[in-house]
DNA sequence: CGGAAACTCCTTACGTTGTATAGTGCTTCC
DNA sequence: GGAAGCACTATACAACGTAAGGAGTTTCCG
């Protein structure tokens, strides 16, 4: 299940999420911030996937019972709305740039990267009802670059959500494959290799498409799946890039 | 967490999957088919999502125990793996078409219905180990496409990712939009819109592209946001395929 | 032909997870 | 100084996937 963001009550997640929960006046104060909550929570998302975020393994990473968490975070959920922020905190703010296509190229890669550095993101819903200051910022960066670019306001949203889902759907291959590298999965992938040619001993007859695909692919060396998965992202970025540019009136080093 | 896939032991899933389970020799007979209980299942997804699909649920649908579809499927993950390839099922085949930039986007258009058709489709991991046949057709269809519009062998993998990526991004939204339609949801966007603005009272300050944007997409008039994720579509695969025409040499209606 | 093996299906149980609820102790308000 | 509000804990509950064992059924094979 795609863990599901934004849900609930929006003024408390917005109000966690851009930082304006103020400070009680009775009771005893918080021991730790909600920062170190967070922080503790990418932690274990980093060593052991989103899945490994229960209440119970953050409580216990900060010398806390599950249950304490709820007076930072109304839910699960919304930690992991905040998680999802502070690591888009990491994003560089996108520099002034004559050539909006080397621009939006260094956005995707930057995205990309992070993607790379916490690939749990991607098991984070795409959907996103409610922004945090860091991921608005993000998409900001872009429609400025688009804005440069001279890209009408009406193409901008289509343009924006392409480009995420481009990099998304490629960060994604990528984790792929590096998940593919290590031994054990490398057993698991010759195993498949072969349970496939058992299941489907017709399958370059009925796919010549793929086969080809795949064939060609192996030639790429060592590790093919990785150089396949960096290739097919900046393959990608350069086709959408080229197909913005037939709508975008801006300045570029070159028509290429 | 987004349900991964293909784990586990790949010849049982990848036999499941192709149809190349035999009947055992011994023993009473299913009393039921591997295909009622998948039917059974995306029935209670198309009805409640992803996350009301329990091994309970779908037991109790065919009027068994869920410890009983044990026996058709090795996990929740693997009977997950065939809904998804069912579904694929009613995609239609895709037509001999002169002009690549039409069937890419009726291609398109087909991928993005079957989502709408069923939401929870986007609730699986985009990572795709295991691919079952209709799924593979799928994509060899699109390759068929592609080989058509004269794109190099290896620019296809990047190409069939962004446009798998693009459209499912876009489906996303559009699901998402649609899920704001009803009343219910509108009071919560509402109180989201609310809430921001409390968050963050400096919002159009700091992020005019965005401000812009919104203003713009408010004068779509009725039900904006489903004007906006439909027009995210069209636009978003009009630009990818104007990008890969700059790659491809194939013959299109126009080069518009 | 009959016992054994294989198989379907059920029952019970277990470990895990998010979070409800009540209780205790602490801080500030009025 | 008592009450209200708050941080934190302990306990409990519902729900989930699935392990394990048992009962009944079908086929194999000596």
């Amino acid at each position: 299940m795609t863990e599901r963001i934004g849900q609930g009550d929006p003024a408390r997640t917005l109000a966690l999420l851009w930082g304006k929960v103020s400070t009680p006046k009775r009771g005893p104060r918080h021991a730790i911030s909600a920062t170190e909550v967070i922080a503790a929570a990418v932690r274990i998302a980093d060593a052991g996937g989103l899945e490994a975020v229960t209440m119970r393994a953050v409580g216990n990473e900060l010398g806390r019972t599950a249950m304490s968490l709820y007076t930072y975070v109304l839910s699960r959920d919304v930690l992991i709305d905040l998680m999802y922020d502070s690591v888009y905190a990491d994003l560089p703010r996108s520099q002034n740039s004559k050539d909006w296509r080397k621009a939006v190229k260094r956005w995707c890669t930057s995205l990309r990267e992070l993607y790379l550095a916490h690939p749990w993101l991607l098991d984070v819903s795409s959907a996103r009802p409610v922004l945090g200051p860091h991921e608005q910022e993000a998409l900001e960066s872009l429609l400025r670059i688009l804005a440069t670019a001279g890209l009408s306001i009406q193409d901008r949203p289509a343009a924006t959500s392409a480009l995420f889902s481009v990099v998304r759907g490629a960060a994604r291959q990528a984790v792929e494959a590096r998940g593919a590298v290590t031994e054990e999965d490398a057993e698991w992938w010759a195993a498949r290799g072969k349970a496939l040619a058992d299941a489907a001993p017709d399958f370059a007859e009925r796919f010549p498409e793929s086969t080809a695909i795949a064939a060609q692919q192996r030639k790429l060396g060592a590790q093919p799946w990785v150089k396949a998965a960096d290739q097919a992202f900046t393959r990608s970025i350069e086709f959408l890039v080229d197909g913005l540019a037939r709508h975008a009136d801006g300045p570029s080093a070159a028509v290429r």
